[in-house]
DNA sequence: CTTAAACTTCGATAGTTGTCGAAGTGTAGA
DNA sequence: TCTACACTTCGACAACTATCGAAGTTTAAG
Protein backbone atom coordinates (compact mmCIF):
# COMPACT_ATOMS: atom_id res chain seq x y z
CA UNK A 1 0.00 0.00 0.00
CA UNK A 2 0.87 3.35 -0.68
CA UNK A 3 0.48 6.94 -0.25
CA UNK A 4 -0.52 7.70 -3.84
CA UNK A 5 -3.21 4.98 -4.34
CA UNK A 6 -4.05 6.11 -0.71
CA UNK A 7 -4.62 9.84 -1.81
CA UNK A 8 -6.35 8.44 -4.39
CA UNK A 9 -8.90 6.98 -2.30
CA UNK A 10 -9.10 10.15 -0.34
CA UNK A 11 -9.43 12.48 -3.53
CA UNK A 12 -12.77 10.18 -4.01
CA UNK A 13 -14.03 10.94 -1.19
CA UNK A 14 -13.13 14.63 -0.85
CA UNK A 15 -16.29 15.59 -2.57
CA UNK A 16 -19.77 15.91 -0.80
CA UNK A 17 -21.75 14.33 -3.47
CA UNK A 18 -19.71 11.61 -4.24
CA UNK A 19 -18.95 10.71 -0.60
CA UNK A 20 -22.82 10.58 -0.02
CA UNK A 21 -22.78 8.36 -2.98
CA UNK A 22 -20.90 6.28 -1.62
CA UNK A 23 -22.03 6.16 1.75
CA UNK A 24 -25.43 4.99 0.14
CA UNK A 25 -23.76 2.47 -1.69
CA UNK A 26 -22.37 1.41 1.45
CA UNK A 27 -25.42 1.63 3.50
CA UNK A 28 -27.58 -0.55 0.80
CA UNK A 29 -24.73 -3.39 0.36
CA UNK A 30 -24.77 -3.68 4.06
CA UNK A 31 -28.92 -4.10 3.59
CA UNK A 32 -28.55 -6.32 0.68
CA UNK A 33 -26.97 -9.22 2.84
CA UNK A 34 -30.62 -9.14 4.75
CA UNK A 35 -32.90 -7.91 2.06
CA UNK A 36 -30.87 -10.03 -0.72
CA UNK A 37 -31.42 -7.23 -3.60
CA UNK A 38 -28.89 -5.58 -5.19
CA UNK A 39 -27.79 -1.79 -4.73
CA UNK A 40 -29.53 -0.05 -8.04
CA UNK A 41 -28.20 3.23 -9.11
CA UNK A 42 -31.37 4.30 -10.20
CA UNK A 43 -32.61 4.01 -6.66
CA UNK A 44 -30.48 6.57 -5.09
CA UNK A 45 -30.28 9.13 -8.08
CA UNK A 46 -33.54 10.55 -6.13
CA UNK A 47 -32.12 11.18 -3.47
CA UNK A 48 -29.30 13.32 -5.34
CA UNK A 49 -29.79 16.79 -6.30
CA UNK A 50 -27.26 16.30 -9.22
CA UNK A 51 -27.93 14.87 -12.48
CA UNK A 52 -27.44 11.91 -14.04
CA UNK A 53 -23.95 12.39 -16.56
CA UNK A 54 -22.79 13.54 -13.05
CA UNK A 55 -23.45 10.11 -11.08
CA UNK A 56 -22.33 8.56 -13.78
CA UNK A 57 -18.67 10.49 -13.91
CA UNK A 58 -18.84 10.40 -9.56
CA UNK A 59 -19.37 6.69 -10.09
CA UNK A 60 -16.85 6.13 -12.64
CA UNK A 61 -14.49 7.82 -10.04
CA UNK A 62 -15.01 5.42 -7.19
CA UNK A 63 -14.61 2.56 -9.09
CA UNK A 64 -11.80 4.01 -10.51
CA UNK A 65 -10.22 4.58 -7.09
CA UNK A 66 -11.30 1.03 -6.03
CA UNK A 67 -13.57 2.14 -3.89
CA UNK A 68 -16.67 0.08 -5.37
CA UNK A 69 -17.69 -2.40 -8.16
CA UNK A 70 -20.15 -1.77 -10.27
CA UNK A 71 -21.89 -4.47 -12.87
CA UNK A 72 -24.70 -4.28 -15.24
CA UNK A 73 -27.35 -6.17 -14.51
CA UNK A 74 -29.93 -5.82 -17.53
CA UNK A 75 -31.00 -2.44 -17.96
CA UNK A 76 -29.48 -1.24 -14.63
CA UNK A 77 -26.49 -0.74 -12.89
CA UNK A 78 -25.60 -2.48 -9.38
CA UNK A 79 -22.95 -0.98 -7.79
CA UNK A 80 -20.88 -2.39 -4.36
CA UNK A 81 -18.38 -1.61 -2.20
CA UNK A 82 -14.36 -3.50 -2.94
CA UNK A 83 -13.87 -4.77 0.53
CA UNK A 84 -10.25 -4.76 -0.30
CA UNK A 85 -10.24 -0.76 0.07
CA UNK A 86 -11.99 -0.74 3.73
CA UNK A 87 -8.55 -3.54 4.94
CA UNK A 88 -6.13 -0.27 3.03
CA UNK A 89 -7.68 2.16 4.62
CA UNK A 90 -7.30 0.71 8.18
CA UNK A 91 -4.28 0.04 7.60
CA UNK A 92 -2.40 3.42 6.68
CA UNK A 93 -4.41 6.04 8.75
CA UNK A 94 -3.67 6.24 12.34
CA UNK A 95 -6.58 5.07 14.05
CA UNK A 96 -6.48 4.20 17.87
CA UNK A 97 -2.81 3.69 18.24
CA UNK A 98 -2.34 7.44 19.67
CA UNK A 99 -1.52 7.97 23.26
CA UNK B 1 -20.69 14.45 12.11
CA UNK B 2 -22.21 15.68 9.17
CA UNK B 3 -21.08 14.85 5.70
CA UNK B 4 -19.80 18.12 4.49
CA UNK B 5 -16.71 17.63 7.28
CA UNK B 6 -15.94 14.08 6.49
CA UNK B 7 -15.62 15.38 3.21
CA UNK B 8 -13.61 18.27 4.01
CA UNK B 9 -11.01 16.13 6.39
CA UNK B 10 -11.05 13.34 3.04
CA UNK B 11 -10.19 16.93 1.18
CA UNK B 12 -7.29 17.32 3.32
CA UNK B 13 -6.08 14.12 2.60
CA UNK B 14 -6.22 14.17 -0.88
CA UNK B 15 -3.15 15.53 -2.02
CA UNK B 16 -0.13 12.96 -2.02
CA UNK B 17 2.16 15.46 -1.05
CA UNK B 18 -0.22 16.77 2.12
CA UNK B 19 -1.04 13.32 2.93
CA UNK B 20 2.46 12.63 2.98
CA UNK B 21 2.95 15.31 5.44
CA UNK B 22 -0.55 14.35 7.55
CA UNK B 23 1.42 10.69 7.72
CA UNK B 24 4.81 12.27 8.75
CA UNK B 25 3.39 14.37 11.55
CA UNK B 26 1.21 11.34 12.74
CA UNK B 27 4.72 9.19 13.10
CA UNK B 28 6.22 11.93 14.81
CA UNK B 29 3.29 12.46 16.86
CA UNK B 30 3.75 8.74 18.35
CA UNK B 31 7.13 8.42 18.49
CA UNK B 32 6.72 11.82 20.93
CA UNK B 33 5.07 9.29 23.83
CA UNK B 34 8.43 7.53 24.01
CA UNK B 35 10.70 9.97 22.71
CA UNK B 36 9.16 13.30 25.08
CA UNK B 37 9.86 15.61 21.86
CA UNK B 38 7.74 17.76 19.87
CA UNK B 39 7.33 17.32 16.48
CA UNK B 40 8.88 19.82 14.67
CA UNK B 41 7.23 21.12 10.98
CA UNK B 42 11.54 22.00 10.22
CA UNK B 43 12.56 18.34 10.50
CA UNK B 44 9.64 17.55 8.16
CA UNK B 45 10.70 19.97 5.63
CA UNK B 46 13.67 18.58 4.16
CA UNK B 47 11.74 14.96 3.24
CA UNK B 48 9.21 16.17 0.89
CA UNK B 49 9.84 17.82 -2.32
CA UNK B 50 8.19 21.19 -2.04
CA UNK B 51 8.69 24.62 -1.35
CA UNK B 52 8.16 25.93 2.33
CA UNK B 53 5.34 28.17 1.36
CA UNK B 54 3.30 24.99 -0.32
CA UNK B 55 4.17 23.47 3.20
CA UNK B 56 2.60 26.46 5.20
CA UNK B 57 -0.32 26.05 2.57
CA UNK B 58 -0.73 22.37 3.54
CA UNK B 59 -0.59 22.78 6.96
CA UNK B 60 -3.03 25.49 7.01
CA UNK B 61 -5.57 23.23 4.87
CA UNK B 62 -4.66 20.44 7.70
CA UNK B 63 -5.65 22.22 10.39
CA UNK B 64 -8.64 23.48 8.79
CA UNK B 65 -9.92 20.35 8.45
CA UNK B 66 -9.23 19.77 12.16
CA UNK B 67 -6.72 16.82 11.47
CA UNK B 68 -3.83 18.58 13.16
CA UNK B 69 -3.00 21.14 16.03
CA UNK B 70 -0.44 23.43 15.24
CA UNK B 71 1.30 25.48 18.27
CA UNK B 72 4.40 27.98 17.72
CA UNK B 73 7.14 27.11 19.51
CA UNK B 74 9.52 29.99 19.88
CA UNK B 75 11.33 29.69 16.59
CA UNK B 76 9.73 26.38 15.27
CA UNK B 77 6.65 25.25 14.81
CA UNK B 78 5.27 22.11 16.87
CA UNK B 79 2.42 20.03 14.44
CA UNK B 80 0.34 17.04 16.23
CA UNK B 81 -2.91 14.96 15.40
CA UNK B 82 -5.88 16.12 16.63
CA UNK B 83 -7.14 12.85 18.17
CA UNK B 84 -10.91 13.77 17.38
CA UNK B 85 -10.75 13.47 14.07
CA UNK B 86 -9.75 9.52 13.82
CA UNK B 87 -13.02 8.78 15.98
CA UNK B 88 -15.07 10.64 13.89
CA UNK B 89 -13.82 8.90 10.67
CA UNK B 90 -14.13 5.79 12.48
CA UNK B 91 -17.70 6.42 13.49
CA UNK B 92 -18.64 7.08 9.53
CA UNK B 93 -16.61 5.37 7.09
CA UNK B 94 -17.91 1.37 6.65
CA UNK B 95 -14.93 -0.22 8.37
CA UNK B 96 -15.56 -3.98 9.30
CA UNK B 97 -19.29 -4.48 9.19
CA UNK B 98 -20.05 -5.51 5.31
CA UNK B 99 -20.74 -9.23 5.13
C1' DC C 1 -39.17 -2.65 -35.35
C1' DT C 2 -40.38 1.07 -32.21
C1' DT C 3 -40.38 3.17 -28.03
C1' DA C 4 -38.83 4.16 -23.60
C1' DA C 5 -35.75 3.72 -19.78
C1' DA C 6 -31.12 3.84 -17.84
C1' DC C 7 -27.21 5.14 -18.21
C1' DT C 8 -22.74 7.08 -20.96
C1' DT C 9 -20.00 10.16 -23.75
C1' DC C 10 -18.98 14.73 -25.48
C1' DG C 11 -18.02 19.56 -25.26
C1' DA C 12 -18.10 23.53 -22.75
C1' DT C 13 -17.65 26.44 -18.71
C1' DA C 14 -17.01 28.35 -14.20
C1' DG C 15 -14.69 27.61 -10.19
C1' DT C 16 -10.92 25.55 -7.40
C1' DT C 17 -6.07 24.49 -6.18
C1' DG C 18 -0.97 23.15 -5.95
C1' DT C 19 3.00 25.40 -6.78
C1' DC C 20 6.42 28.93 -7.02
C1' DG C 21 9.28 33.33 -6.25
C1' DA C 22 9.34 37.53 -3.86
C1' DA C 23 8.47 40.02 -0.04
C1' DG C 24 6.93 40.22 4.88
C1' DT C 25 6.83 38.88 9.99
C1' DG C 26 8.37 37.19 14.29
C1' DT C 27 11.96 35.03 17.15
C1' DA C 28 16.69 33.92 18.86
C1' DG C 29 21.19 34.85 19.33
C1' DA C 30 25.48 37.69 18.76
C1' DT D 1 20.76 46.57 16.93
C1' DC D 2 21.99 43.50 13.29
C1' DT D 3 21.76 39.02 11.22
C1' DA D 4 20.01 34.60 10.41
C1' DC D 5 16.37 31.41 10.64
C1' DA D 6 11.65 29.64 10.29
C1' DC D 7 7.96 30.23 8.66
C1' DT D 8 3.81 33.22 6.36
C1' DT D 9 1.51 36.11 3.05
C1' DC D 10 0.87 37.73 -1.60
C1' DG D 11 0.23 37.48 -6.49
C1' DA D 12 0.23 34.79 -10.34
C1' DC D 13 -0.45 30.84 -13.30
C1' DA D 14 -1.18 26.26 -15.14
C1' DA D 15 -3.79 22.30 -14.26
C1' DC D 16 -7.76 20.10 -12.69
C1' DT D 17 -12.83 19.25 -11.85
C1' DA D 18 -17.95 19.42 -10.87
C1' DT D 19 -21.62 20.34 -13.43
C1' DC D 20 -24.74 20.76 -17.26
C1' DG D 21 -27.34 20.02 -21.78
C1' DA D 22 -27.30 17.49 -25.89
C1' DA D 23 -26.52 13.52 -28.25
C1' DG D 24 -25.29 8.53 -28.22
C1' DT D 25 -25.73 3.56 -26.60
C1' DT D 26 -27.58 -0.50 -24.66
C1' DT D 27 -31.37 -3.16 -22.95
C1' DA D 28 -36.37 -4.45 -22.17
C1' DA D 29 -40.74 -4.66 -23.50
C1' DG D 30 -44.53 -4.24 -26.60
Amino acid sequence: MNTLRLAKMFKALSHPNRLELYLEIARKHEASFQTGCDCFVSDIIGSLNIGAPTISHHLKELANAGLIITERKGKFLAAKIDKNSIDEVNKILPRHTLE
